[in-house]
RNA sequence: GCGAAAGUGGCGGAAUUGGCAGACGCGCUGGACUUAGGAUCCAGUGGCCCAAAGCCGUGGGGGUUCGAGUCCCCCCUUUCGCACCA
């Protein structure tokens, strides 16, 4: 009987989901507990290839911790709310509940298809009310501690999806998901303080040893700390100071002119009395109108007015000119700057541009500056020069001790000041938990009480599609008794960031169905941090910061004892695909992770219906997206398995090739077709002929288990094609032993496992054998049977002769050597030679080095 | 511009600590079986050379070493991240 994927693979999938074999009992404590875990998806409708290679390696590993009888615990749940639900709704009517049950149920089946085990009894989605009051919960927990404040502050606009975005989803001035230009709006709107843990959030970074540096750069760079100080300089024509932030304060004395963002709020006092006020104005309002990214691509060249007013050097009590800059800006530090030309590029280019003082005071070691020949500024380190009290100091300790001086002397203080700004959670959108407040006249910003959670989300709202909020327009739900007072009030009707949902889900799968509280404490501590985090890249800053962040107030809330969620981090590559060629556009190569399918036609992600006549058009057969179905009907979600992982490192990028899917598919054929020759050896003697194939058996139990161990699941499986070539050929030989076979075939079976679950039970319960069903059963490796039998030894004399020699096989490296002189009569070149050094490589060959 | 990672056959990619470069797979070539093959099996496949011997080969150039894809220096290219953050 040949390999038939169809006929076996629905039989296991049905029979693993009926033992509920991924099940697992957290309050059992038996077993080393490891906790893996991939990101829970955004449902929206149909899985590719693409996302397939995230599940499947986290299948493999699951199933290998099993294997080895780990207590491992593998939930999955859905990030259910969000934007695309409401536009299917707005789009084809549908209601955005009823869309993301669908989505999820079929993404369910696709992950049966793909014979992947998740623990089931854990599921959640996060728009379900069981699932968001515990959001609302924590929002009101933040709330009394002072983390959660409402404020009007200037936020990002995003026209497209009508709604304000958070610093995090603003990319290069577009909005992360539908790439309209964001505006900023002045709003009140609802933040987290995560400013509060800037801090801890910068230094926990260096306890993550099993994340990428990629990853860690990246949250280090958000985040910005820098070290510095706030110094105050006196305007006296406004009658107070202004507060500056440097973190060069070595510098102060090459400080010559003084700029402020033109949003900042001294701006109106100081050019007051200007006579060119009405020019200053129209340029400030120029500036503050445009968008982040006209403003920084504008700002190249720097543009700004002086303001007619002058600030006193608090060091040198020079009068030192203040101006207005494009370049300063609004929210990083104080939103001012004093001006060193001499040694800060910037600052350079705007007083070449202006003709104002450059002033050196700090010098490169080994030449002199001269201000007037100066092409750009120097920041790097040197020594002070006329710099009173710090002249001649070396810049590290200059900034010590003059930082030291600024606080003596009361003009200032050290600081440490962050990039990172608070997380605006407020949403203008419908689908998204609603955020638990009430505004009544009387008592004002009223939380909602936590007995009278969830507010639940209406399902009868009109999905108009036109401007805002449909909830705002629903009177039964913004219409309700102020909970203090019981006089009429109105129902906050924003929603909160989806990103909320996703900071502390991890947590709930513990508890998924506690009813009570948010999670049980106990069990929580037992299971998490999470062992093994796996997700896309895409989620390096935001999820991530946002998870850490929250799982910090959580553990001084103590209902945690551990500050970092995740320990280990793998973020997978994406897979792309070869599509259509259109020479007017280039459009070659594309990630498939940046192509939904919806009703079956892709669509390049976040793009609505723009991109319908570019991609769409293009039929199925020619295009870039490899719907899973097509490919599983043909060869089987076990090729589609060991096809995806063997194709390329998991963490790189990967090219599809459908015609590389068959190699795969050879390989599991060739599987099956050994199985049957096995079975027709008749002889149970041990061969001698055998030990090649038996050694190859050790040393790939050892070389896979070691390969798991590092994710790199190319080369297992490579290791497993090599040990099904050695079985062939073993059969091929003539060899007869059945006994030495089926230790080789059975080896091979367990640890190809993994990858390929379905065939490897079929075959294995054939052998006659009891299913895995994820009982414990890796095989261990025999170092002794995976010693070769001769060891080849290549004679170099200074790298130029050579000469070859066999040894047997275990040999240590002293009589190595002594033997390599005992055989020198037969190696000319080594008489009256001397050993430097010999090599020694188990299973390989053995090098020595004559002079 | 700054920071990080990476450059190996026609392609995806292998190569514990420096130790037989190109494992494994695709593709290709030839053959077998076939009415047929886009199915299957066998053999070959870095380059130069009819072949052998030999020589040359891991982006380029230097260096260390008996020995370098691997370590050091310089350069080039690509990808990713950051980009007026004072």
């Amino acid at each position: 009987m040949s390999y038939d994927p169809a006929s076996i693979e629905s039989r296991w999938q049905k029979r693993w989901a009926e033992a509920r074999v991924a099940e697992v009992d957290v309050r059992n404590d038996e077993g080393e507990k490891y906790y893996m875990l991939n990101m829970f998806p955004y449902p929206s409708g149909d899985l590719h290839v693409g996302h397939g290679r995230n599940y499947i390696l986290g299948d493999a590993l699951f199933r290998w911790l099993r294997m080895q009888g780990r207590a491992a615990l593998n939930p999955m749940g859905w990030d259910a709310f969000g934007l695309p639900a409401e536009n299917a709704a707005i789009t084809r009517g549908i209601h955005p509940g009823e869309w993301t049950r669908n989505n999820i149920a079929r993404e369910k089946a696709q992950f049966e298809r793909w014979g992947i085990l998740y623990d089931w009894s854990k599921e959640l989605a996060s728009c379900d009310p069981r699932y968001y009051r515990w959001n609302q919960w924590l929002f009101l927990q933040l709330l009394e501690r002072g983390l959660a404040y409402r404020a009007k502050a200037p936020v990002n606009w995003c026209p497209g999806c009508q709604t304000v975005l958070a610093n995090e989803q603003v990319v290069d001035g577009r909005c992360e998901r539908c790439s309209s230009e964001v505006k900023q709006k002045d709003l009140e709107q609802w933040f987290f303080r995560i400013t509060e843990y800037a801090d801890r959030l910068d230094a926990g970074l260096d306890t993550l040893e099993h994340w990428s540096d990629k990853v860690k750069v990246m949250q280090r760079n958000w985040i910005g700390r820098s070290v510095g100080a706030d110094v105050r300089f006196a305007v006296p024509a406004i009658g107070r100071d202004i507060t500056i932030f440097t973190t060069r304060p070595d510098t102060i004395y090459g400080a010559t002119f003084m700029v402020l963002a033109p949003e900042h709020p001294d701006v109106p006092a100081l050019i007051r009395d200007s006579p060119v006020r009405e020019e200053i104005e129209q340029w400030s309002e120029k500036v503050r109108n445009q968008t982040n990214l006209e403003r920084q691509s504008e700002a190249s060249g720097k543009e700004g007015r002086f303001t007619g007013q002058f600030a006193i050097n608090p060091l040198t009590n020079e009068e030192i000119p203040i101006w207005l800059g494009n370049f300063v800006l609004p929210q990083y530090g104080t939103g001012a700057i004093m001006s060193v030309p001499a040694h800060d590029q910037r600052d350079f280019e705007f007083a070449r541009q202006y003709g104002l003082e450059i002033r050196v005071v700090v010098s490169p070691e080994e030449e002199s500056l001269d201000s007037t020949f100066m092409e750009a500024a120097w920041t790097g380190d040197g020594f002070s020069v006329a710099s009173g009290s710090i002249t001649g100091l070396a810049t590290m300790p200059a900034i010590e001790q003059i930082s030291d001086e600024i606080e003596k002397r009361g003009i200032g203080k050290k600081t440490v000041r962050y990039r990172l700004r608070d997380w605006l959670i407020s949403r203008q959108r419908y689908w998204g938990t609603p955020i638990p407040i009430v505004y009544c006249e009387k008592c004002g910003t009223v939380p909602v009480p936590v007995d009278q959670l969830p507010v639940e989300l209406p399902l009868d709202v009109p999905f108009t599609g036109r401007e805002g909020n449909p909830l705002a327009k629903m009177d039964s739900f913004v219409q309700v008794a102020c909970p203090r007072c019981g006089d009429a009030a109105r129902r906050e009707t924003d929603t909160m960031d989806t990103f909320v949902d996703s900071s502390w889900y991890f947590v709930r799968y513990i508890s998924s169905h506690d009813d009570d509280q948010i999670f049980d404490s106990k069990l929580v501590n037992r299971w998490l941090p999470v062992d093994q985090y796996i997700g896309g890249i895409e989620h390096a800053i935001l999820h991530l910061l946002y998870a850490r962040f929250v799982t910090r107030v959580l553990h001084d809330m103590r209902l945690v004892n551990f500050e970092e969620p995740f320990t280990r981090l793998f973020n997978q590559g994406m897979i792309t695909k070869e599509g259509y060629r259109d020479p007017s556009n280039n459009l070659a190569w594309v990630a498939l992770d940046e192509v939904e399918l919806r009703d079956g036609l892709p669509f390049r992600k976040g793009t609505e219906l723009e991109l319908v006549q570019e991609i769409g058009k293009m039929s199925k057969s020619r295009f870039n997206v490899v719907p899973p179905d097509e490919l599983i009907a043909r060869y089987g979600a076990d090729t589609e398995r060991v096809y995806t992982l063997f194709i390329a490192p998991p963490d790189k990028e990967a090219a599809w090739s459908d015609e590389g899917v068959i190699g795969a598919w050879r390989f599991l054929s060739r599987v099956w077709s050994l199985g049957e020759q096995v079975a027709t050896l008749r002889s149970d003697e041990e061969d001698p002929a055998s030990v090649k194939m038996i050694r190859k058996t050790h040393q790939t139990i050892a070389s896979v288990t070691r390969k798991l161990e590092r994710f790199e699941f190319n080369t297992a499986i490579s290791s497993l094609m090599e040990l099904s070539h050695a079985i062939a050929d073993y059969l091929a030989a003539g060899g007869s032993s059945r006994s030495d076979a089926t230790v080789a075939y059975e080896s091979l079976l367990k640890l190809l496992h993994p990858f390929a679950p379905h065939i490897t039970e079929e075959l294995w319960e054939k052998l006659g054998h009891e299913p895995f069903l994820l009982t414990s059963s890796w095989p261990a490796a025999d170092s002794e049977l995976m010693k070769d039998e001769v060891l080849t030894f290549v004679v170099q004399i200074n790298g130029k002769l050579r000469a070859q020699m066999e040894l047997p096989a275990g040999v240590d490296e002293s009589t190595a050597t002594s033997e390599a002189l005992q055989h020198s009569k037969v190696i000319p070149h080594l008489e009256g030679k001397q050993v430097v050094k010999t090599i020694y490589v188990p299973g390989k060959l053995v090098n020595l080095v004559v002079r």
